[in-house]
DNA sequence: CTGTTAGCGCCTTCAC
DNA sequence: GTGAAGGCGCTAACAG
């Protein structure tokens, strides 16, 4: 007696089909269509055809977790950024996810919200359930970040070099010599460099502006951000006040940051870009055209990130493990306000 | 003879500790050490303290995949967006995110970029790996949708409400009532509904605008936008011009394309707000107080619709299928901008 | 070329 | 209270 055969447009699995009902559908034996569907290996046309059909017509599709439990891989990475509502990790997420389908990854996502102790619960967490990581803007220590990579689960950072780690970053120290360069260039005598937590990425942004101030002949000036949001940058500004001579041109750690910046020194009636100019590090991104930029390649960093991840997990140990991508420095229409 | 006792911090797990390891170490069955760490059944806390031990000692973690097979469930949603790039979709992954991760969930995150044949296909892979799906924006036909909403995967939609689905959704339709009224209010003649793709959404809005208008006796003017970004906006402003009289008012289906619609009519030496209003819907967010929004509660439509689906899931069954949050009217620091 | 067998690691009834 | 046994759905040796 066969099983009920219910019109298609009824057919609501109910209960998912098996390999085993597939076989038997087919006529074959469970191994045989594991071999068909994977491609593990050819059989005669007409068996695989039988079993194909068998496949379309119960709608089968492999469990994931079946599957994952039996090969020890799962054909899946996880993300863990710092803040998803940051257009910097809102790209990088793009740039990965794109490159994670077209190689039939799925992605788990995780959002460390700027912890470090939940972002190592979230990678351990993650870890389990995937087949390798990648890592933008860790807040992790070092040491415990190489504690988390292993060969059973291997870790590639965003935005941050370890030496024993692969990892995807951008040309940050040249991206902050141009960017100080120009500012200097428009007139600027006191570029004062707006900085971000001591991480990989800060600490090469202000490289680059402590390089660029020396060959300009221009004393630098770092000021660490308390936080790096639209408050942090409205704080700076009220704190610089406090100083003798306010700077004439800001260079803002990031681009929300120098959102706070400049409606604060529109609330002290300073003009943005006559007295001060407001530059910043950011992605591409419409949003945020208004802010003149050294643009950060975020979505790049993203999909190569993920590239190299998934090559890796496909057993390709590439000989460079730490890939640089260049920058370039966006002039922005700046916006000057009234108040709606 | 024991197996090798490495020095702790060499002890790199290579070889992953198992349910047996504990079991072994701890001298009981494997069955109660399962019941131990799920909480399935009491122990003497004698006991129950050597099988904790063991797993601290051995580091050991159950095997998501092994515990989904076997209990067919994996602890996993699945989140579709439109875009991931569009804040308003940004604003609902970070919602819903946050929800998940405090009721244990893990995030299987998908893009669709707005391409209806691949967020079918990644519904389908998702589904297969979690629990059930959150789909923001979705793009697919209502009875495709009906077909890929079973028990077995519940869906819950946000932005969209079909008849037997749960869904989160905004108060579109008071939403942009209030926006029209508001430009009104500010002297707007002609006020402009620049519309978006023919979905809930985009209806709603349609409603409160027709009906605002015909309640201030105006002339309503629906233009629909070619796309959904920042060209969008530029083409439908560039299009408008082909027209005997152009609005005084313009109001966007969301902010990106306000942008675009901004910078065509800087272009035009249009000045904003003086000759144009523009207003658009849109999520709170730092990058976009420039704009007088619609505030969109994006997050909170993500969290609460990340809520929904886990109760669904735990067996709750609520009452109430279609949840609607309340917006507000925000206004915005208009910028008018000069080239730098 | 195809099928049989033996796990992957965990949970869950059911005896003891 | 505890353990033995079976099964979740699939893959991968190994036979035939």
């Amino acid at each position: 007696m066969l099983p009920d055969q219910l019109p298609e447009n009824l057919m609501s699995p109910i209960k998912k089909a098996t390999i085993s009902d597939v076989a038997q559908a087919a006529g074959v034996s469970r191994s045989t269509v594991s071999k068909v569907m994977n491609g593990t290996q050819k059989l005669p046309d007409t068996t695989e055809k039988r079993i194909w059909e068998a496949v379309r017509q119960l709608g089968y599709q492999a469990s994931p977790h079946a599957r994952s439990l039996s090969t020890g891989r799962s054909r899946a990475i996880g993300l863990v950024i710092l803040d998803i509502l940051n257009p910097h990790f809102t790209s990088i997420v793009k740039g990965a996810g794109r490159v994670a389908r077209e190689h039939g990854y799925a992605v788990l996502l995780a959002d460390a919200e700027e912890d470090p102790a939940q972002e190592e619960e979230l990678i351990r967490t993650l870890q389990a359930r995937t087949d390798g990581l990648l890592l933008a803007g860790s807040r992790l220590p070092d040491d415990q970040l190489r504690a988390l990579h292993g060969p059973s689960s291997p870790i590639v950072t965003v935005g941050r070099v370890l030496p024993e780690m692969p990892a995807v970053v951008a040309a940050e120290a040249q991206a902050a010599h141009e960017l100080t360069c120009s500012v200097a260039r428009w007139g600027a005598k006191s570029p004062t460099y707006l900085a971000g937590p001591p991480f990989w990425v800060n600490e090469r942004r202000t490289e680059g502006y402590l390089a660029a101030m020396q060959e300009m002949r221009l004393p630098p000036v770092v000021v660490p951000l308390s936080r790096l949001d639209v408050t942090g940058g409205w704080e700076v500004v009220k704190a610089l006040m406090e100083r003798p001579r306010f700077p004439d041109a800001l260079i803002c750690y990031n681009d929300i940051v120098a959102l706070g910046v400049i409606a604060a020194l529109r609330e002290m009636d300073l003009s943005v870009p006559n007295d001060v100019q407001v530059v910043a590090f950011g992605p591409e991104n419409p949003l945020l055209t208004h802010i003149t930029h050294a643009q950060i390649p975020s979505q790049q960093l993203g999909s190569e990130g993920a590239d190299l991840l998934i090559q890796m997990l496909n057993g390709v140990y590439p000989k460079i493990f730490c890939l640089e991508f260049p920058t370039l420095v966006r002039l922005g229409t700046t916006s000057v306000s009234t108040s709606f």
